[in-house]
DNA sequence: CTCACTCGGATAGAAGTC
DNA sequence: GACTTCTATCCGAGTGAG
């Protein structure tokens, strides 16, 4: 049975519900719980020791952490300690409490804890007259600053030093030895932006980088392994640099090319080549990490989140390689990228292997084979129905122009032959199975929140197959910080993998998508699940508590929002620092974060 | 230049809730 | 009947390849 702990930590309220008892019905998540005016009073049913009725705030706090599974004499002495107004300090302070007596090490874990309730989120044809065209007619901060002060003299002096020793944390927390960002500081100045800072330390790094092994040890054997990458070879990305540039470039307004055809670091059945990928050392320390996004982002997007995350080159790969449907994607990951495996049984790779039964009305004029972009939005029935009455009010074979104005529809909206000139949306079910979830994954929420949720995942068996050079370096499982989860597609690859996930940590905003995961969860793991909702509220002191809790985290992967970087968005495509994609930075914050402590831990 | 592709968003109206 | 939630429908442009 999954043992779900829920410490969302938004709205500074914890509040709590009975959770399921494990036994997840196919056709229902656990009951909907947002909608109905949560407050204080409904925050915990009973106190601990029977002070339910008339319990005063922090009789009712108390009881609440005490409901979490945290003892009671731990919560009085967190909040004397923290007070009661900063829930998340007093729980980080209750995390660390409980480390002495948690056994994270082992491979299995029993606790239950409760979970909670959730507020609300959110979440002319000129040409041919066969066609007929009168129908188709109709028709937040990521970057905080502190305020500055007006003082002069000593304040100024002061001013600076605070600059200085803020400088050089930032580059303390990406990973790098403070003797190297002090030196940075001195050669580059104060005011030197803290890219450029990054690019020198690299710079000063090169000579004596060590780009062939990786520093990881598995939970046994401590064995280390080699990356592919060879130093003296190593191909520049971003074209042609040399010698004490940064890997990509260093300039703003580059923009990354896509390689053609874009297949990553080598697909399934390659034969072993060794990848020219630049990893900068510190890169290389624990966690393994992994980010997504979409290809196809505004220009730039990509030279900015490559420079964001230590300089590491993107492996883009499109998934049609993987399964029967387009899907662009860039990935930046320190993963080793020799003996990855593919997923069996391997995915249908084209439109009639994957759904036969379509062949029947395919037309011989739609060559397609593949689908195109699963996206969150689907053609409307109007649009169906509109095409089929073009074609019925056509010839056989329809004209050229009526021709090409369908195929133009059935190309964006990925439309299927149903029948004769009629055609179809993708179904929910179609779609999991394109994506590589099991079948009826999504299943529970309603279909346009189905739609939504499978247009935003991970497409599984590509995932997968980069992550598959995990599973023999942790045979016992693996803690995962899994951000911006959606609908689950890194546990789900990691599960189709074999590997065992001991903890996952998961964030994710949407709570049709938390449901889907949690249910799955339920169904299918023995480890525990704790959900985040606000990649904003895993704060530094929240991660250190959760490492010392869990001793680590070995992998860190998520997909950032991608709405303000897709082609697809006609209203809000304003690049990297849109409101949705520039929760990116929260990505490398937390990574950054992860890795400061991991490093200092030891 | 043309062509193909794209993890989307706003909104009016229907449906549900109290 | 007021209010909230859900659903269907409609809405181009940025980008890169050739």
């Amino acid at each position: 049975m999954a043992v779900i702990v829920d410490l969302v930590s938004d709205d500074d309220v914890f509040e709590l519900d009975e959770g399921n008892d494990g036994q997840v019905g196919v056709s229902s998540y656990p009951a909907r719980r947002n909608a109905d005016a949560p407050g204080p009073s409904r925050l915990v049913r009973q106190d601990a020791d029977g002070m339910a009725n008339g319990a005063t705030p922090s009789a009712s706090l108390v009881g609440m952490y005490v409901e979490m599974g945290f003892l009671k004499e731990m919560v009085l002495k967190a909040i004397k300690e923290i007070g009661k107004r900063d829930e998340s300090a007093v729980l980080s302070l209750l995390l660390a409490y409980t480390e002495d007596d948690d056994s994270v090490g082992s491979c299995s874990t029993s606790r239950r804890i409760p979970q909670r309730v959730e507020d609300d989120d959110d979440d002319d044809d000129e040409e041919d007259d066969d066609f007929d065209f009168e129908d188709w007619d109709d028709d937040v901060d990521a970057g905080q600053r502190d305020p500055h002060s007006d003082g002069s003299g000593d304040e100024e002096f002061l001013q600076e030093m605070s600059q200085l020793d803020k400088q050089i944390k930032s580059l303390v927390d990406m990973g790098f030895p403070e003797d190297e960002a002090n030196r940075a500081l001195r050669r580059c100045g104060l005011d030197t932006p803290m890219h450029v800072l990054v690019d020198s330390i690299y710079a000063s790094q090169h000579d004596h980088e060590v780009m062939d092994e990786n520093r990881f040890s598995s939970c046994v054997g401590r064995k280390k392994a080699r990356f592919t990458e060879d130093s003296k070879k190593r191909k520049r990305y971003g074209g042609g640099a040399h010698g004490s540039q940064p890997p990509w470039d260093g300039g703003h307004e580059e923009s990354i090319s896509l390689p053609k055809p874009m297949v990553g670091f080598g697909l399934p059945g390659d034969r072993p080549r060794s990848v020219g990928r630049w990893l900068p050392a510190h890169s290389m320390r624990a966690p393994f990490f992994y980010y997504e996004n979409v290809a196809l982002a505004t220009k730039g997007a990509w030279a900015e989140i490559s420079r964001s995350i230590y300089g590491i080159e993107p492996e883009f790969v499109d998934s049609k390689y993987f399964c029967a449907a387009l899907r662009k994607r860039g990935y930046i990951h320190n993963l080793p990228t020799e003996g990855r495996s593919v997923l069996r049984p391997i995915p249908p790779k084209t439109i009639f292997e994957a759904f036969p039964q379509y062949e029947t009305w395919w037309p011989s004029w739609d060559q397609r084979r593949q689908l195109n972009c699963l996206q969150t939005c689907m053609a409307s029935a109007k649009l169906t129905e509109r095409i089929h009455r073009a074609l019925a009010n056509s010839t056989d074979p329809p004209t050229q122009a009526v021709q090409k104005r369908v195929l133009e529809e059935c190309r964006k909206w990925n439309l299927v032959w149903i029948g004769k000139n009629e055609v179809a949306a993708l179904d929910s079910l179609e779609m999991e199975f394109l994506l590589g979830y099991p079948r009826d994954h999504t299943r529970g929420a309603s279909k346009k929140k189905r739609d939504k949720c499978l247009g935003n995942s991970f497409q599984v068996d590509t995932v997968a197959f980069h992550l598959s050079v995990l599973k023999d370096r942790f045979p016992c499982g693996m803690n995962v910080l899994s951000l911006f989860s959606g609908i689950g597609g890194a546990e789900v690859a990691l599960h189709k993998l074999g590997i065992r996930m001991k903890t996952v940590v998961s964030v994710e905003i949407c709570e049709a998508s938390r449901n889907i995961l949690r249910t799955w969860w339920d169904q299918t793991q023995d480890g525990t699940l704790i959900e985040f909702r606000d990649v904003q509220s895993l704060t530094h002191e929240n991660i250190a508590s959760l490492i010392r809790q869990l001793g680590g985290f070995d992998l860190v992967i998520g997909g950032s929002p991608c709405n303000n970087l897709a082609g697809s968005n006609r209203h809000h495509r304003v690049g990297l620092e849109g409101d949705q994609s520039v929760l990116f930075r929260d990505y490398v914050r937390i990574l950054n974060s992860i890795k400061s402590i991991m490093a200092n831990v030891g």
